[in-house]
DNA sequence: AATTACGATATGTATGTACATAATTGTCAA
DNA sequence: TTGACAATTATGTACATACATATCGTAATT
């Protein structure tokens, strides 16, 4: 190919001494930062254009706007195509929780993944969860429950409804080698989500179960899944106190 | 955000061939989603470069690079230099999370925001606060602590510490009219940050102030937060059981 | 005065090009 | 066999340029 359309690149021959190291785009997002906290640019203030930016940092105006660009991603930065761009006035942010199989989680941490089904029956699913799915009452479900274990402690209680209708193939699983969670995250794809996070005391069975004394607190995670308005899936995780979720971005 | 409809959706597939609209970075992502989902492509595999895509899609390799990149941000896909672009393994999808100043969260709620400051002191932080924020023993620390409520009942307890070095006007701060919370999101910005969820039985202090029976389950979401790895703050906050964290999409 | 039309302007995105960088693979020597 | 190193290659990023698009302000029109 080596097609050369422009050839511009004129003066340069004589002119250019010292070669010029490109500006990163990294370089401007920390300049921007650093100038917001150094109150250089205020809340709610304008600050100048990509074209001013490019001429001050001596660089492309595609890379202050890739910076730009970043910054407004996480909220730092609220942009407006005429209006320009302001230092955000309330950087209400947002983390990215990452939901991860629960055996890769317990594997990441080194510890040793074992699960095992303690029931599985179709059965008429509670109001409470046929709310949540919007399914009428003789919708067909099927409930597992499963724990998980990491190096034998148990790790997670799993208390799950799925809408049979929904993953036909599920009925003929019996879970033996993958556990409910991994199954159906590599079956049934999903396109929306809803997750609560929340504390709760644990109860008799729960208790007994993770083999803690009732009303011991237990971190809840709970998440619905529906493809395309079509509901799936809805599962409550227990997990016992020492329990942390995190996320770092 | 930032969404913008582009009006474009052209068919793709083949017959264009004359007066080509540009084709966006958005309809690619879509298209390789597409594919993810009719299991053209499976988990693990390995998808043609950003040339062949960008021979395929007829666009140039810098679109196709921007659509791979913002699909790898949210772990769609996996990019290593020589090795490729591959398939997620396991599609952990995350969620996010909305992290609002705490008024407008209780607010939104429809409820009256009212906070009180129970104590500000500066003192040297303990053992596992320093090390979360990386700081040495001597380093200058501001502790708040400070009690929220929603129509005159507890919503949060919120226990600070501040990196006064990191934040130097906080000094003068006297926290009677902006709570920790948000004058802190309004004076210090911050570009990284890691969240923490947890639940915890509330000791008697915890308990006292929550107006709770101590060993009460807690909700607890702690963060920290730097700029440009500078700690800035860490804090935790408490919430009383029946508190769920949402969060939908 | 209210409404509409239009031009100016800042951001948004696509292209071709070039070079940088990381990581795998092949090659050769110890 | 293994370790070092170079060649290869896919992604990562920068640049100049061009045009698209959303809006704001203002002028023209109703």
């Amino acid at each position: 190919m080596t097609r050369q359309p422009t050839g511009a690149e004129d003066g340069v021959a004589g002119a250019v001494a010292e070669a010029r190291m490109p500006v990163s785009f990294r370089t401007i997002k920390a300049e921007i930062l650093k100038r917001i906290h150094a109150r250089v640019w205020l809340p709610g203030e304008l600050i100048p254009g990509e074209e001013d930016l490019a001429r001050e940092f001596g660089c492309a105006r595609v890379t202050v706007n890739r910076a730009l660009r970043e910054l407004a991603e996480i909220g730092i930065i609220e942009r407006k195509r005429r209006a320009g761009t302001r230092i955000a006035e309330h950087p209400l942010r947002e983390a990215r929780l990452e939901i991860p199989v629960v055996r890769v989680e317990v594997e990441a941490r080194g510890a040793q993944y074992r699960f095992s089904i303690l029931s599985r029956k179709r059965m008429d699913a509670p109001e409470p969860v046929r709310a949540r799915l919007d399914l009428p009452a003789d919708a067909e479900m099927l409930h597992v429950r499963c724990l998980h274990f990491a190096d034998n402690r148990p790790w997670q209680f799993e208390d799950r409804w799925i809408h049979v209708a929904a993953v036909p193939e599920i009925a003929q699983e019996s879970f033996d080698t993958l556990s409910p969670n991994e199954w159906l995250v590599k079956n049934a794809p999903f396109s929306e989500m809803e997750i609560g996070l929340s504390a709760v005391a644990a109860d008799a069975e729960e208790a007994a179960l993770l083999g803690l004394e009732r009303g011991t607190p237990l971190f809840v995670f709970d998440r619905t899944t529906w493809l395309l308005d079509q509901p799936i899936t809805h599962v409550r995780m227990l997990h016992p106190p020492g329990y942390r979720m995190v996320s770092r971005f």
